[in-house]
DNA sequence: AGCTGATTTGTTATATTATTACATATTTTT
DNA sequence: AAAAATATGTAATAATATAACAAATCAGCT
């Protein structure tokens, strides 16, 4: 991820081969039981999140996709949708980017505290909105700005 | 905006030429106690916002800009910023778009009710979470999915 | 009024993000 | 094995946004 600032970030969130091993398993479970197909591209596409360590952009993703040279934009898509679908990934809207979800119960309302600085993403149990500021001090979180979206059907559209 | 279905939608919020006015003035005035200049794009930008009566998109305000051709891009995206940090609009990050603030309280923090239908948007007093769908069901709305993104800087990136 | 520095705008080009459309391949079900 | 559903490959392009630099405008000063 770009960074908002010129000084070094030392805190990165890198994960262990083992356990990325293992929520690469835990995705594969996941699919099976849902009855879905985790493939190569899907797998694949998950992994180079995990690696991540944080919000990493599609076309990040691509990039790295193959060890020569990029995969085609319609294939990470693709897998990105499934994934944000299947609740293994959560998209950020307002970086544009994706970042595994961090929480076993997949399916969730999705909360972050995004640092502009070093680009890292704390996922939250999301409790109230007065009460963000609190848990974010908790961690030290400086908040600057909240962004709220909630969608869905206006009652005009439910009925039609 | 685009919408998620084929059928009508009749219930548009659309501003009447005395209340775009007023808006407009009140806009003015809001510049100018801040010491801040509200040229004609910035202005014409603010208006095509008021008129679209709901998330209008970078590019349809481009498109719409001036009455022979469109306008170019940096054009409207610096007065969307503008706008932006004088609190009169809100970026939608999940949709790309832009929506004139609905409160006279600018510099808030901006939560919305996104129909993924007709595509308006409901801009709600920031309660809290759990209440989102409460304040949501009493206004008819059926929430299906929300995003809360708080930026600001992790503990780590504060020190350095 | 004219000078000066700061702010805003114009202009061209290009970067970034994402989708369409259609052909092919693979998997699942029958 | 055939049919149907699902997933992928591929090329092109659409949609969103910014960089870089020149020119114009504005605010404050003399």
């Amino acid at each position: 991820m770009s960074t908002a600032c010129d000084h070094a970030h030392d805190h990165d969130h890198v994960l262990s081969d083992a356990a990325k091993a293992m929520r690469l398993d835990e995705a594969q479970a996941l699919c099976v039981e849902a009855g879905e197909r985790m493939t190569t591209s899907r797998l694949r596409t998950y992994e180079l999140i995990l690696e991540a360590g944080g919000p990493i952009k599609a076309y990040d993703v691509i990039d790295r996709f193959h060890p020569d040279g990029a995969a085609k934009p319609p294939t990470v898509y693709r897998a990105l949708s499934f994934l944000e679908q299947m609740g293994l990934i959560h998209r950020i809207e307002s970086l544009n980017a994706f970042v595994a979800c961090d929480t076993r119960d997949h399916a969730h309302t999705a909360a972050f505290l995004l640092c502009d600085c070093c680009g890292s993403s704390e996922e939250i149990a999301i409790p109230s909105v007065p009460e963000i500021e609190a848990t974010a001090a908790r961690t030290g979180f400086q908040v600057q700005h909240v962004t709220l979206e909630a969608h869905g059907l206006c009652q005009a559209c439910q009925a039609a």
